[in-house]
DNA sequence: CCACCTGATAAAAATTTCTTACCATATGAT
DNA sequence: ATCATATGGTAAGAAATTTTTATCAGGTGG
């Protein structure tokens, strides 16, 4: 019932009308003057109605002025449409939904995320910063595409590819009597108060396990940790990327002896494919993170 | 730089969504299942990223998600651009500006386009009433596609095809003593106080000529003239069609020994093609109202 | 009247689209 | 497990389409 026109014919016959001649149509399409008087007669036959007057001049008919501006528009369509997806495809435009764990947000993102954009400038980017489990769950239910975390475990739907290591180390106050030492295995902390934290767990699987277990505080907020820090209530154990880098109350010496790291990588869902703007991101990330410690 | 799109394999893609297969989609589409699954990829590799997930079930990729409502747009729109543009070149859409003179309009086209528009439902119609040279006018000037008038004069513009012809006759009050005759000559009307219409210039060419010249009053408004008839203030000439009917007070004596009538046709621009609704409404014309007399 | 536009036409070539026949894989029932 | 029966992918040839080349006919201006 209803014809299937081709987008082609209509510009052919809007090419004819801004030229003016069937001639100066071809040239401007790089296709031969047959071609498009044969387009557009097949175009008219199928409609059944001229669209351009076959008398001395090629004026449009009535009808031809009815369907121009249709024309016009649908033309429009298709190209924005095509504009829009192609962009897409090319992940020149596009919105990334990410997470991560708080220290990489706050102390990676930033820069990296600049760098990001200015070689993708069309792209709308929104960060998630949560605890690693819930970054992990976040990928697997598809609410943000790929995560920058360590891996909580892994559960078969994730795939991690890793990214750098993060030596863990113990936090006290510069005036602390710990804050001389280079360095520090896990006997010296013993009668520390140790302050347990979201990272604390990296330590479960070593042999200070036990002193975490009996650590007095738990704190999850980092702000309120650094305060309880700084009011010397205890130290901590902290990834050195967690470390608040610039706060020069605290500082951070690194645990030898157990030799705890972090392992962050890049987490998405296996059997999702990435949009094309997630693509772009990925390779980006590989590119400017893997391998660089710091 | 932009692909050039087709209708038929973003048809394709949403149709194996519906359906939840290609297999199913070739089914309903009328087409082999390779068909799909080529045009399909040919369409990926065009936009270089996957819209189907190529694993193990076929689900969309986030890019094919993307795509999706946009393929749908696009094809919504030329489905509603194909319907409209095939309603117009079958007549069964548009606008149809015509004009006839003001005899005509009352009298023939209230009934004629009832039936018409019974045939076309969806035919917009605008009808202008206007003496015989204005009505060729507005034809020659494209203002209106078709007239229903007698012709002016034929400058070579306008097409005519004749219609019917329109008789001539004397018009007076019932109780005049005119109106006692079937049917009158010239030389009857000697001593009559001839009143002037528009319609009079159909007697320039006759023996009549010079008493319509010499003829007292010269009144173009209908109603002003049948008042005038009613008030007993003369008598006028009219064609039988002008003649108001109805009207108890007057009565129409056929003018027979000049036999002057009226050609009514219908007029059109010769170089100007028809909207395909105008097409409609010229050939029901011809078929309606050619030939009869009335 | 002739050169030079215009668009139309026909036949062949090129390209695209579709079908047939076949393969590999996955699923569900026996 | 294995068999029937889905699924989608692949390749080769057929069919349809689009495009080009070459040519024609009509009109216009010098």
């Amino acid at each position: 019932m209803l014809p299937e026109l081709k987008i082609q014919p209509l510009r052919y016959v809007i090419t004819v009308v801004e030229e003016g001649s069937f001639h100066g149509a071809a040239r401007r399409l790089h296709r031969s003057q047959p071609a498009l008087s044969m387009a557009v007669r097949e175009l008219e036959q199928r409609l059944g109605q001229n669209i351009f007057e076959r008398g001395v001049k090629n004026r449009l008919t009535p009808f031809g002025e009815y369907c121009l501006p249709r024309f016009r528009d649908l033309i429009g369509q298709h190209d924005r449409l095509a504009k829009d997806v192609v962009n897409h495809a090319n992940g020149r435009q596009g919105h990334i939904h990410l997470a991560t764990v708080p220290s990489v947000a706050s102390r990676i993102m930033p820069a990296f995320l600049a760098r990001f954009l200015e070689q993708f400038p069309g792209l709308n980017i929104s960060l998630h910063d949560e605890n690693a489990f819930y970054v992990c769950q976040m990928v697997a239910h598809g609410e943000v595409e790929l995560g920058i975390t360590s891996l909580w475990q892994n559960d078969g739907e994730l795939e991690y590819t890793h990214l750098f290591e993060d030596n863990i180390g113990v936090v006290c106050r510069q005036d602390h009597k710990l804050s001389a030492f280079k360095s520090l295995n896990w006997q010296s902390l013993q009668g520390e108060k140790l302050i347990g934290n979201g990272t604390s767990r990296l330590l479960m699987s070593t042999e200070a396990a036990e002193m975490v277990e009996n650590s007095e505080f738990y704190i999850s907020n980092m702000i309120s940790l650094t305060a309880m820090l700084e009011a010397g209530a205890g130290i901590t154990t902290l990834p050195r990327l967690a470390f608040p880098e610039h706060n020069e109350n605290l500082c951070f010496i690194p645990l030898e002896d157990p030799g705890v790291v972090r392992r962050i990588g890049l987490v998405r869902a296996e059997n999702r494919a990435l949009s094309p703007a997630a693509q772009a991101m990925q390779a980006f990330v590989l590119q400017e993170l893997q391998d660089k410690e710091r």
